[in-house]
DNA sequence: TGTTAAGCGAGACGGTACGTCGCGTCTTACG
DNA sequence: CGTAAGACGCGACGTACCGTCTCGCTTAACA
């Protein structure tokens, strides 16, 4: 995706760069993702198609490279110590983030897209995805290596089962994430509540 | 969508109707969602355009339809008695849905295009998802009415934490749903397990 | 190029048939061959891009659609009796013809065209310079026949030689076509300046 | 077109001027004209876009500069003293010239260009055309003030009849140039045979 | 012997048009 | 009035080249 500089020729322009993924985050929220054409971003970026089509696969990349420039998107693993606090704060930062309706959109669009185009997908989820399954991942290995983890609960079903939530409220229900479901995740996913 | 039958003109073709079902769902299965097109399933059924657009307002209501033609989908409401046996038949039915592939990949486009186009998602969501819902959500309210969900877990999140495992694993994890995660569930989801 | 009454479907539209082939001879006039382009004319035409691609191969092929519809451009083959009287004729018909700019520049486009785009060239001589040959080449063949055309000169090469000049002149030359070369044509294809 | 001796910098490249002409003569030969671009003429001879475009306005103007650099292409005005066998001399060397394909199919487009680029048919006529029109106007004129021209016949439109039907042949007819045809012209353009 | 300036191959850039695909609408003739 | 057929206006696709613009490098003439 980058030129290196040792080499012939005009570099990339990264004015363009830019321009292109504002472009693509702006139409999506302004008409749709059914209605954003690579046409589209690039009128309104002011680069020409090509230039779009030599760096980019398809819209769905143009859009995942911007979602990626956004600061916020990247969510540390916390580690203070204690499972339940990291839990809480890996499941805080994941939702204040869902709260915003122009990532929640996009994330919608990404993941209609993985469905519909396979290679698209694929790079969904190698990169999306799975950095932040890896995230929860190690609190909750963690979590369970102390034997903090519910008894029968493996902690692949306990990422399977966070961000199936989390997924299925964005994608089918339509229902914003509260600190009830916090809540509710919590005592699921933590041995506590046995008593 | 149908015609009152005392009125002058042709009426329906049943036959063109089955065709077009049929047409769209194996184009579906032989090209991708993304590849099927309204003028192919109609090369394929041997209909007219205007003939799908007449009764369907979009390919995706096409395969919505011909979803719903095949019989297994309609999955029943157990009432066993016990809340664990109907749980397990309830996971067991849907999961066997899932092991379909025709199905699951018809599934993921149904959902994509939830998410892409406005007005088939609110189809999608009151026909299809609203009933499954309905049918475990009558399951775990019967449970909580006899205090054997789990204490700090309401009725909703229940419902919403099955479903999410499932839909996350068809459509971002992309691994079957196996007898495995059916007994997790039901250990997250019944209160027996803790003491 | 013509669609059979007695067929299913909507027939082809004489309308946007009129409109093409009028856009195209206005845009040729306005702005040159070079900047002629398919898309222009659908612009102008309000017609699709598709339509006109359904019909016409090229764009030379329009132009060439839209030149058969002037009502001047087909030329009669006169017979008075009279070999001179009879090229005379046909000579002053083809260059007042030539006196016209736009469709000389429509003429050299063609002509231009049928050098660089071999399948149109075909097209170009057998309709549109068949034709004129033939008109010349009954004359001048009735003329042999009565001993009328001077020795050691074939039909063929007479009527090369016509050609050969209005064309020279049109394409090369830029000099007008004027009465001074009728006479000249006259004197040489005829055997009476023998004396 | 020529840089200044006496001035810093790195000197014209005679190698890539030979290698540029010699792919586009080539790439015309191979994919045709109308397939013939800058870009495909600069890989080919691994020069570098700007290269060519400082120092032709365009194809055909490389190909212009090609087909001069073709030895045999310049004509001699020939003076044996005799009208007709300098004529005889003139036609055969130029029709030797049009039975070269690889020639003739340059010609076609070079001509074609110049009635689609006024400025490039501007330099065509007064570069190429015109030397040639020289040619064979000395030898006319010569005649003329002989008196071997047939009367009626003015040196313009001898010379016009000439080149006449060698393009016409070229653009239109598609027929060699023969031995025939020569002496039909030779005949049409001296007097001797009136009598 | 450096400095300066032009030419060079490479290749990215903003554009324009291409020819194709599919959309959703609209006649047709037929049942 | 429903239906298969198919033309229509439309909009976007992804591609090909255009002519221009950096790049880093090479090659000369001049200081």
């Amino acid at each position: 995706m980058s030129t290196q500089p040792g080499r012939p020729g005009r570099k990339r322009s990264e004015e363009s760069r830019r321009a292109i993924l504002a472009a693509a985050a702006e139409l999506t929220a302004e008409v749709g993702y059914a209605s954003l054409t690579i046409e589209g971003i690039a009128a309104r970026s002011g680069a020409g198609k090509q230039t779009i089509y030599r760096w980019w696969p398809s819209k769905a990349d143009v859009l995942l490279d911007s979602l990626a420039t956004k600061a916020d998107v990247h969510i540390p693993i916390p580690d203070e110590g204690a499972y339940e606090a990291d839990l809480r704060a890996f499941l805080a930062a994941t939702f204040t983030l869902g709260s915003r309706p122009q990532v929640v959109q996009l994330l919608r669009a990404l993941m209609a897209e993985a469905q519909i185009n396979a290679e698209f997908g694929e790079r969904f989820r190698e990169t999306f995805l799975r950095q932040r399954r890896a995230a929860l991942g190690a609190i909750v290995e963690r979590a369970e290596a102390r034997g903090e983890l519910p008894p029968d609960l493996t902690p692949e079903t306990a990422v399977d089962l966070v961000f199936g939530v989390l997924w299925y409220r964005i994608l089918a229900a339509h229902r914003p994430v509260d600190q009830a479901l916090i809540d509710e995740l919590i005592t699921v996913l933590t041995a506590r509540r046995q008593r």
